[in-house]
DNA sequence: CCTCGATATGTTCAAAAAAACATATCGACT
DNA sequence: AGTCGATATGTTTTTTTGAACATATCGAGG
């Protein structure tokens, strides 16, 4: 699973507020994921990520923040699944603003550091 | 070598400028102790890499970029050494100065993260 | 009480990354 | 010609990471 090239230059953003907890893109996109499936496979699956992988995600996030970012429920009629909490959701939000915000802050930098290197701008 | 919690809250900037080149926070570290020791080797013990490791990196970086941004130099008179060209000089302070301005950018959103997950400003 | 799909977790294996170790080379100077 | 310190690379070992596989569990509903 390679991530593409952004056409803005800003590769990653990630946010580190301890050091045991940071939300970066590939968190970023679970917890979007997770929020349009309503689940963690499909979500982990959408971005061929295994399962297991994605729950371990999950749980750190979880452990991380200081309150849960995603609740998961079990069985019953429909067959468990997991969605974003109010925290899930502000923090997805926020995060998704603070890249933009970065993107728009170092655009300038970034169009003469493609000068300065002499590259074509990326076709994406 | 664990990279120390910013206070800023951010954690890392990578920026992309296509699949085989990008700087990020070790990249830009290791740069600026080649500029300050004048050694690859004294840049990479600096921050408890080994020289190999640093070696390579420099490697990367200089066929990355279409220019090269560190020239090195063996035997004579000072044994040999290291130091930034123009273009290693400039990515290097475009890239802090990308740094600062991202986190400008965000500082907001961080202290607004920061409270929501209830967590005491870091000391350092 | 058994089914079903998704969560929850452990275990084992393979791939990738980094560390560790080992040489080789350059070249002004003595 | 031999020294010295830093660059330049190759090889091996260890660590880390993620994939793969295997189970167990939940709980409304048929």
């Amino acid at each position: 699973m390679k991530r593409p090239v952004p056409a803005s230059g800003l590769g990653h953003l990630r946010v580190v507020l301890d050091e045991n907890f940071y939300i970066g893109p590939g968190r970023a996109d679970l917890l979007e994921g997770i929020e349009k499936t309503g689940s963690i496979s499909a979500a982990g699956k959408a971005m061929a990520m295994s399962y297991k992988r994605a729950w371990s995600l999950v749980q750190a996030l979880n452990e991380g923040a200081g309150a849960p970012l995603v609740e998961t429920s079990r069985g019953g009629t429909a067959q468990g699944g997991a969605h974003l909490t109010a925290t899930g959701r502000e923090i997805l939000a926020r995060y998704r603003a603070m890249e933009q915000k970065a993107r728009a802050a170092i655009a300038p930098d970034v169009e003469a550091l493609r000068a300065l290197t002499k590259r074509p701008p990326p076709k994406t």
